[in-house]
DNA sequence: TACTGGAACGAAAACGTTTTCGTGTTGAAA
DNA sequence: TTTCAACACGAAAACGTTTTCGTTCCAGTA
């Protein structure tokens, strides 16, 4: 076992000093022809790579970027990371991953270990219990101290920072109007509690698409669900009370639950009910049926964070400095789970 | 924007040195009551945080940790992740999470990066490339740096460090063994090629578990995937062609498109034919029919790996070092994808 | 001969900590 | 009055870099 080799060791061996190594190694000017080659060819051949750690510090900048999400068994999440970890490689970055679990607590002593000299910015999907105290300190503290942010789709309005969303009222209009277009009348929204700002927001999108198309809200078709645990009883009782012909989830889960409570009603989709989710994932491509999503890209999303994070990190703090928020449009996946019923 | 507090800053405010700051907020006996209150109260209330990268340089250790993982768009790794992050943070160490994207060249710079100082020891299972390549210069190399590792699912045999693995023969076998119970007997096993270690293992309890029950290994009902993209195909035509009441396939992918081509030749998924999985996901669970699967305890394989690091971390390295490995048992999860057929 | 200038290199500071080893000031014991 | 602890604090080294600023030596010029 052979410890790392440093500057100084390579010095000490080579007989110079730490400051004509590392002014050989970087290719300076100021060091003579014959003692570069014999300092370069030595770490070479003894694979001498600079500590990262010091160079952090020296430099202070880690390359590193630190991202938090609520929860990393989630597909939408994991295409997240894989976007952001694309584009940070490329630019040399590294990165940080770190869980809240959705939890308040959790999600502030990660933003303080990072704070702390780890990274140089991060990314962050806020956690479901933050949104819901709607206590954004933390957030606002490491802003003020000057580090750099980006927030993803679950954000906050109030706290100035980069940001790249989906645009959730479009996307659930998007889906709604489909259900329209292929006939339905009578469309089931399965959402979740309000403070989850996606929920809202397609909720909205629900909503503005039946207005627009002279159908009457009836919120007695609109269920929210606050635990996951849960849910699936829950939409079962719901969908089974109900006469409906089209069913709109926020997100893939509710929509694979109300596929199976309704197939257990012994009504059949598409044939008798159509039913699109959102979030295209593993889950709606592979089910039977496959289910028709609206599709919120979050490769594309992690990129455009990352992009936006670095070039932030990579540019002096003064010039043209204002935030910017990216909308990552939405695509529309059809496939077996709605049917035109004409 | 106020820049961070350093303990430089903090001395000379209070107008004293620095060294005295740093043992007052230690709660050093040498500093005076006096004094010590007073830095104390400045410190907490300008919220003094150290800086880590300062003192990852002087401890000579970072307190995080890395894992460099195939592609983390896979639920098995995403609860793998899960489970490192998990005690990682109890222990109070961070994650740093690299994707090789099955490459053999960016596992390498992956794990250049890392062994630069930038963790204490790493996680990883490795690239497909990799394991093709039989190439493990790289894992060498750090681990004679003297820098712990621990290889988890995708392991290699002939390089020396702590293991975490399931016992993949055994999983097979389980598999296998459940088929022959329900009365199956011409039994198809849908595989990857043999130099990704699970599918070869997997193998293996297939046939063991043939052997064991007087059933003759037929080649002809054995198929190897090379490629994950012309799976979908493969599987179809492979299947369209043979005559078999049960399926045992090494992953959920394949145990999916399985089922599809099974249905698509009008047979049915039990009734006809059962079909049968490896690696417990959310695919699993939620497809129609719900897979019977072998279960690999992901987040159970995270906890034992980073628990595993962690020790060795925080041990001498002298007292009695050997290498560990550590099998995590498999468990069969039966659901509606198989049944009797008596 | 005296001066100038460049080439080749080293010393030291700096990044932010922790820690060892002083050092000066007390108060009390001899 | 002297001596010696104990106390309270500071200086400096160290971790591994980069970079600024010397310094030395020597050739060339006036």
């Amino acid at each position: 076992m052979k410890p790392k080799l440093t500057l100084k060791k390579i010095a000490k061996e080579l007989d110079v000093s730490i400051s004509t190594v590392s002014k050989a190694l970087r290719d300076s000017s100021e060091i003579g022809e014959e003692t570069r080659a014999k300092i370069k060819a030595f770490a070479k051949h003894y694979n001498y790579k600079p500590n990262n750690i010091a160079l952090s510090l020296k430099n202070r900048k880690t390359k590193t970027i630190g991202i938090i999400i609520p929860e990393i068994v989630h597909h939408f999440f994991t295409t997240v990371i894989s976007g952001v970890e694309k584009v940070a490689n490329e630019m040399g970055y590294n990165v940080l991953v770190c869980l809240s679990d959705n939890s308040f607590d959790k999600e502030v002593l990660n933003m303080e270990m990072l704070a702390n000299g780890s990274t140089d910015g991060f990314i962050l999907s806020l956690a479901k219990e933050t949104m819901q105290k709607g206590d954004y300190h933390h957030l606002a503290e490491v802003i003020n101290q000057g580090m750099p942010c980006v927030l993803f789709d679950r954000v906050a309005e109030d706290i100035s920072c980069d940001k790249v969303i989906i645009d959730d009222v479009t996307g659930g209009k998007k889906a709604v109007q489909h259900l329209i277009d292929i006939g339905c009348r009578k469309i089931a929204l399965i959402s979740t509690v309000d403070y989850v700002s996606v929920g809202k927001l397609r909720t909205h999108g629900y909503k503005q698409a039946l207005a627009e198309n002279g159908i009457n809200i009836n919120e007695d078709l609109i269920l929210k669900i606050e635990e996951m645990e849960d849910s699936e009883k829950e939409i079962e009782a719901f969908l089974k009370e109900r006469d409906v012909d089209g069913v709109f989830a926020v997100n893939e889960h509710f929509a694979i639950s109300a596929v199976k409570s309704i197939h257990d009603q012994g009504k059949k989709v598409p044939d008798d009910v159509s039913v699109i989710g959102f979030t295209d994932g593993e889950l709606s491509k592979r089910f039977i049926p496959s289910l028709t999503t609206v599709s919120q890209h979050g490769m594309r999303m992690g990129e455009e964070s990352a992009r936006l994070l670095i070039e932030k990190l990579e540019r002096t703090p003064s010039e043209d400095d204002y935030y910017k928020t990216i909308i990552v449009e939405t695509g529309l996946v059809v496939r077996d789970s709605t049917k035109s019923r004409k």
